[in-house]
RNA sequence: GGUCCGUUCAUCUAAGGGUUAGGAUUCAAGAUUUUCAUUCUUGCCAUAGGGGUUCGAAUCCCCUACGGACUGCCA
């Protein structure tokens, strides 16, 4: 083989949100290029206007930049090889169309779209499925079927043409996929694709092979949705002349949705309750939004993580990877080749890992504006004691309000069961006698309160249980939470003393 | 309908002819925590079915079933 810099593409249409499938794409083309030395572009395939969505090309480079797979060139990025949005391609297209008519590998093609409509609502009506297609050409309106004066009349009056591939007749194409494995396709099979759309424009069949090879890309790495047109991809790159160095091709399997059938659509996040999107998208059109995996809370570390192992595994039992070693170890023949259903609850445990692994300090910085949203304001240093102690029994930076808002204000209510199940009537006595007795205590640390606690609670012949659960109740307002008297310390001793009386004269 | 791709616990997957089919997530039970969660331990659970090839098949071949993608002047 050849000694040519690896080069891959990530080429997005610009229609819409990126999905995560269209992620991992990124992220496979991504690591593929980084493990090998090589380059990872991006290329915008906009050649389709009636699609164009306005906003949806920032979307994807800020989902790209999210994640932290950077193009080496793109729109932005710079690259020796641009422009790298096909709209601004638009006249390197329309040559090499004509060449493949002229070397007879393509042909005009008037039909309308309404002509086309038609035959297909026709063929559907007698249980039929129209195609255009080497056992149909003849019959249309096509420079292959009309004579040459008819096809010069029209092209000379202006009529609007598509440009179409010579499907050939009875031709085995096979590949070596290196996901797959040798995949073969008779061109008998196939149909006449477009090439060149009546507008002007390329269609996504022309530019990419177009593209891939004056872009010098070594290895298209792209969904299964892309495998049954291969062979067109592949015989292109013949009838151009371009056999010698085209890329190789690898499909990925699809993700599929959660439960049910089919893939991942965005609808499935919505039903379901968690996002297929990795940033926040709404819609330009209707206003609807769509979550996203940095808005709910996902480091960009763990949506990559789950996402790098969802459809491909280094053959070991480790499941945490950073982006680095990522890099150094994926390789395209360890993808699998089944589709992947996702699983919202492994994806949860993945950025729970995660968290657990950052320090109290890193997370309290990224808790603090949560606080301040909530008007409450505090030194981070008061902030890092509390996450010690809470970030155990949570999975993202979110729930920290949940399992430690106590620590911040004072309860406003009392959990009812707790209160039904643990406040008894001596329990306000009891309650009181605590008070007094932590108001004695100087040395306020949680091992010197707990054993007063205990020496106070021995004298009285009290039980632990009855007193304690009470305790907690009055300062965190239910059963939750860490060790009662680390609570005691980290409320400091007049917030302590102060929630057990409030507690008292509330409940009664 | 046609073409192509796929099929190991509920889910993600390991095992590239010889293992008690391994790990992780979920779930369940126990321990610890005088609370809740965490943590730890244990447990439940799989080679789609049928034929071959072979001393031996999850692994190779064929058939069936099921699933998926594609079948646009969309990408």
């Amino acid at each position: 083989m050849s000694e040519k810099r690896i080069r891959v593409r990530f080429a997005p249409s610009p229609t819409g949100p990126l999905h995560m499938g269209g992620v991992r794409t990124a992220l496979f083309n991504y690591l593929f290029a980084k493990r090998n030395g090589g380059d990872f572009l991006l290329r915008i395939e906009d050649t389709d206007q009636t699609r164009y969505v306005p906003g949806a090309e920032e979307y994807i480079i800020e989902s790209l930049k999210w994640c932290g797979l950077i193009p080496d060139e793109g729109p932005g990025f710079g690259g020796e090889y641009g422009p790298y949005r096909q709209s601004e391609r638009k006249e390197i297209y329309a040559r090499y169309a004509q060449q493949l008519v002229e070397s007879g590998w393509a042909y005009y093609s008037f039909d309308t779209p309404e002509d086309l409509d038609r035959l297909r609502a026709e063929a559907e009506a007698s249980g039929q499925v129209f195609s255009y297609s080497q056992h149909t050409r003849m019959k249309l309106c096509n420079s292959l079927a009309l004579n040459e004066h008819e096809v010069k009349i029209r092209l000379e009056s202006g009529e609007p043409y598509a440009i179409r591939f010579k499907m050939p007749e009875q031709l085995d194409v096979t590949e070596e996929d290196l996901i797959r494995g040798s995949v073969t396709f008779n061109t008998r099979e196939l149909d006449d694709k477009v090439l060149f759309k009546s507008d002007g424009m390329p269609t996504y069949h022309l530019a990419n092979v177009v593209d891939d090879h004056l872009m010098e890309i070594t290895h298209v790495i792209r969904g299964e949705e892309w495998l049954p047109s291969m062979p067109l991809h592949i015989l292109l790159y013949r009838a151009l002349g371009w056999e010698e160095t085209r890329p190789r091709f690898s499909h990925l399997p699809l993700i599929l949705k959660p439960q049910g059938k089919g893939k991942l659509s965005k609808r499935d996040g919505d039903k379901l309750g968690f996002p297929v999107f990795p940033l926040q998208w709404q819609d330009p059109e209707t206003g609807e939004i769509s979550k996203g995996y940095r808005e709910d809370g996902y480091f960009p570390e763990a949506f990559i993580n789950l996402l790098a192992l969802l459809g491909w595994n280094p053959g070991t039992e480790q499941e945490i990877f950073s982006i680095e070693e990522l890099t150094g170890l994926f390789s395209l023949e360890r993808v699998v080749k089944s589709g992947s259903r996702f699983d919202p609850e492994k994806a949860r445990w993945f950025n729970r890992s995660y968290l657990q692994e950052k320090s109290p300090e890193a997370l309290a910085q990224l808790f603090e504006p949560m606080l301040k949203q909530k008007n409450i304001v505090t030194d981070i240093s008061r902030i890092i004691p509390v996450i010690e102690e809470i970030k155990d029994r949570c999975d993202f930076v979110k729930e920290f309000w949940d399992h430690g808002y106590y620590f911040f204000e004072a309860p406003k209510n009392y959990d009812e069961k707790t209160v039904s199940k643990r406040w008894k009537p001596e329990t306000p006595v009891e309650m009181e006698a605590i008070a007094q007795l932590f108001d004695t205590i100087d040395n306020w640390e949680a091992t010197f309160i707990k054993d007063s606690f205990s020496v106070f609670m021995n004298e009285k012949g009290w039980n632990f249980g009855a007193v304690m659960n009470p305790l907690r109740l009055c300062l965190v307002g239910g059963n939750m939470g860490p060790d009662l008297f680390r609570i005691c310390e980290l409320l400091g001793k007049d917030e302590t003393v102060n929630r057990i009386r409030k507690a008292v004269k509330v409940l009664g």
